[in-house]
DNA sequence: GTCTATAAACCGATAGAC
DNA sequence: GTCTATCGGTTTATAGAC
């Protein structure tokens, strides 16, 4: 690639990115169902038809934001499975999932993008699978990791149906054939328990239940580590009154 | 309320009713964001303005279509509350949640108006928040029950930090007083991570990766019965064949 | 690759006759 | 309480000049 070309190109996926931001402006304000490309194209200063010479389609745009939301909330989980090598099993879990729901905090309407309701009319592609298993494959390195050291138990609950175990042990030899089928599927279910307690903080329906948040979610994580037979590091967390900065504030911030 | 008045209080009631259905079809069809009062008034042969007789404005229909929604998949869950007086509380515990998902599963579009993404620009009024209560409520009930029967255990999980046993003993106040705190705090993580599942299910996160969604359902549920301090009731479903799965393991007091 | 212009729709909400 | 008509917007997408 020339320089020239280079120059050309780096224009082009900066005029992308402005319109990617601008267009997560947009979902804030007025909802993935209605992110509309001439609205993004005028507060850019653009015309509308300049707009199909980076995104094809309205469509495209929009695979263009879930697949940048799904590879930023995986890379957060990512970023924490990195910095928490060496400690306890339970309190990495509990810092992966954190990581997730931190990211799911500071960005909540891309979050709904992808883990709220799916908007009518849109069939993801085939390329948001691999950035959509991110978080979910953080987890589980988590638990392969304590597998590894010999520090992982058994999952609690009671023996799997046979269809789940069916489904399980498939899981299983795809991702993670070390770890036995009884433990894949407690991470499943721990891995969507723990969008379960994201989607209702972001969503906002813990609004008048519960306010310590941040705390709350901790407490609910590291019960699903010992769930999925990661035992608990020791002592809880400091205990102490201090909030850990969260408030209990609106769901929608712009 | 006389008889002519009651006619012409039910022809409105009828075509109320009218409008709400046909709302719901397009709730499937476009979403909660893009749901149109023309739309519906043209498909019920109305016209648009006429509509503003019923619901003065869109948000008014909004409202009410959530109402409807939170009604009709709490209804669910005290009928299986119901249905299920007598039985284990664990049981109990797994009906109740099964008929949520179950109604979730056979309505999604209702589904996702009230558990999915919020709608930008739409705030609940305060009309909605006692019938979002209910399935909550339902849950609250069979651990009451099996309270008030002598057969509820602690809670699994780590004692709760300072601000979060303040969250759990307000909510305690306010509707079980019986009931233990950290049960309380229990109860609202394993609430919020029932709908997680449901969730994942219902908005496809669970495609090509969960097949056998009720078993693998009815099985989360059951460790989320155990997470709140409901004994298991016996054996597995009736599926299982020989389990290499391993009951609980260390329980850890709260 | 940005522009103008255009097609062919759509929307919520209101005024006022009947 | 339904109608017509209207206000003042909105949309996706394309054609074709430059």
């Amino acid at each position: 690639m020339s320089v020239i070309q280079g120059a050309r190109e780096r224009a082009r996926t900066e005029v992308t990115a402005a319109i990617k931001e601008e267009a997560r402006r947009q979902l804030a304000s007025e909802g993935a169902a209605r992110l509309s490309l001439r609205a993004v194209a005028r507060e850019l200063g653009m015309v509308s038809s300049a707009l199909y010479r980076y995104f094809p389609s309205r469509d495209d745009l929009f695979t263009a934001l879930i697949i940048d939301a799904y590879d930023a909330i995986g890379a957060a989980a990512e970023q924490a499975l990195a910095a928490s090598a060496g400690a306890a099993p339970a309190d990495r879990w509990i810092a992966v999932c954190r990581a997730a729901r931190d990211w799911a905090v500071d960005h909540p309407h891309e979050y709904a993008l992808v883990y709220g309701s799916p908007v009518p009319g849109y069939g993801a592609p085939q390329d948001t699978v691999v950035p959509a298993s991110r978080v979910g494959l953080a987890l589980v390195a988590v638990v392969g990791d304590a597998q590894h050291d010999g520090v992982l138990g058994p999952p609690l609950g009671r023996p799997l149906a046979g269809p789940v175990r069916a489904d399980a042990a498939l899981l299983a030899s795809e991702l993670a054939p070390d770890l036995p089928v009884p433990t894949i599927a407690a991470l499943v279910a721990a891995w969507a328990q723990v969008f379960g307690i994201v989607s209702f903080e972001v969503f906002g329906q813990f609004n008048r239940v519960v306010e310590a948040r941040g705390p709350f979610f901790d407490q609910a994580a590291a019960a699903l580590a010992a769930q999925v037979g990661l035992a608990p590091s020791g002592g809880p967390p400091a205990d102490g009154q201090a909030g850990d900065g969260d408030r209990a504030g609106g769901e929608q911030r712009s």
